[in-house]
DNA sequence: CGAACCCGTATTGTCGACAATCGAGCGTGA
DNA sequence: TCACGCTCGATTGTCGACAATACGGGTTCG
């Protein structure tokens, strides 16, 4: 069984249409929640549908339009419940991408990215507080321990299917809120969890660092719920 | 948000060929590991290239077929390593499931199931050690449950990619081993935990439940290694 | 004799046009 | 006035043909 591509260069025309939708979709360049043309695209990325098509498939895959057959298609909607939904799957599979990853990640992997962790920390110490590099940073993080558990399906679904999802929710809904500070930290103490090969140490940790975000959704989606019902 | 559409009946002609060809590789009559000739699929299913790529593009998001750019497509080949990998992410989702639809299965859906688990008892007293019937049985067991946990991305994932592939190993590598007999007491416990509404429970049951499976598997890839190394 | 190169063939990727279907707006009738 | 049906326009689904790329066999050179 061959590994997920999980990042095939651009080849074929209808590659380089799907990267650029998707990093249109992703920082908001196309609105959530709007219609898509395929006439439109079309002629925007200088193609003809046929990849276009191919590309929309793609992009349904990893959950950023919604297709309904003979109707079009739409670019997703972000909500909390989605949110919320999206979080409740990270904790679960991330948590196994850590358990076997521990079990299966070579120890050069581990090692390169011990070294990546310290590059971000003097980066951090730099200039402090500063989002934006710790979310690529701990994206970054996440990514690697995932290609780590060397799962094929777990690596497919997280890394081609989900993550696009989950930078278009945090560049458009903003989640970098203060938990960026304690983000190196547990990073660091997961990273050891595997280096030490304890699964089941590694799997909590993660499960906790992700679940720290999630309580947090579920308190948004509480006060919201507080704030509209009663009126 | 909208739940995943999980089963549109065949309105385009592209879905009418995806359902066909779905099915042709779960039962095998299109060999696993062979490759994919476009123009004889088109011709043998009476459509054009267009509508049947779409649905090589389905298939390959259900983990049916693996695609290549410029190379075309192949049927996946099974192993015993892809069982593992399979059953380690359904341990996970599926208890996740259970915890879910502990918290939001409406009472109507949970009853629905006890009733169908009764009819499949009788079925079963009737003709003990019957194992294909049961196995349409479990399918549809775990299949509510999913649809029960109200999370759309874990329903998308468990009933649109991984379904058919778990399919198409029960068929081809005969998964029907002596656990038939225990798996209805163990649906029986895991839904009465699901009406009691404990959530902790109901996961823990069904990680037990397909951890049996996911143990049965190891031990036959150690037995293989131990036999193939030596040599 | 082996390996590298080249070329023909078949397959895949892409295109433009046609057919089928859906949504919007208008007109008609109760 | 409101609801229903209809027509028109636009969009999606499908088709056949063309262009680009990869595989296989044969040849040639070291």
């Amino acid at each position: 069984m061959t590994y997920a591509p999980t990042w095939k260069s651009p080849i074929t025309s209808s590659d380089r249409v799907l990267f650029e939708i998707q990093r249109a979709i992703v920082e908001g360049e196309i609105p959530a929640g709007s219609k898509i043309s395929e006439p439109e695209l079309a002629r925007r990325f200088a193609v003809s549908r046929a990849p276009l098509r191919e590309a929309l498939a793609r992009l349904e895959r990893c959950h950023l339009i919604e297709r309904t057959p003979n109707a079009g298609a739409r670019v997703v909607t972000l909500s909390l419940e989605g949110l919320l939904s999206l979080y409740q799957l990270r904790e679960e599979l991330e948590g196994l991408a850590c358990r076997l990853a521990a079990e299966h990640m070579p120890q050069q992997e581990i090692e390169e990215m011990q070294a990546l962790l310290n590059k971000h920390l003097q980066s951090q110490r730099v200039r402090e507080g500063e989002s934006y590099y710790q979310e690529a940073g701990d994206l970054d993080f996440h990514y690697r321990i995932i290609l780590g558990s060397k799962n094929p399906y777990l690596i497919n679904i997280l890394c081609d299917e989900l993550y696009f999802l989950v930078r278009m929710y945090r560049v458009q809904m903003g989640m970098n809120g203060p938990r960026v500070s304690r983000a190196f930290d547990e990073h660091k103490a997961i990273l050891q969890a595997i280096a030490n090969r304890d699964g089941e140490l590694a799997d909590l940790l993660m499960r906790r660092h992700i679940g720290a975000s999630r309580r947090n959704i579920e308190i948004q989606l509480e006060t919201k719920r507080n704030s509209h019902e009663p009126n």
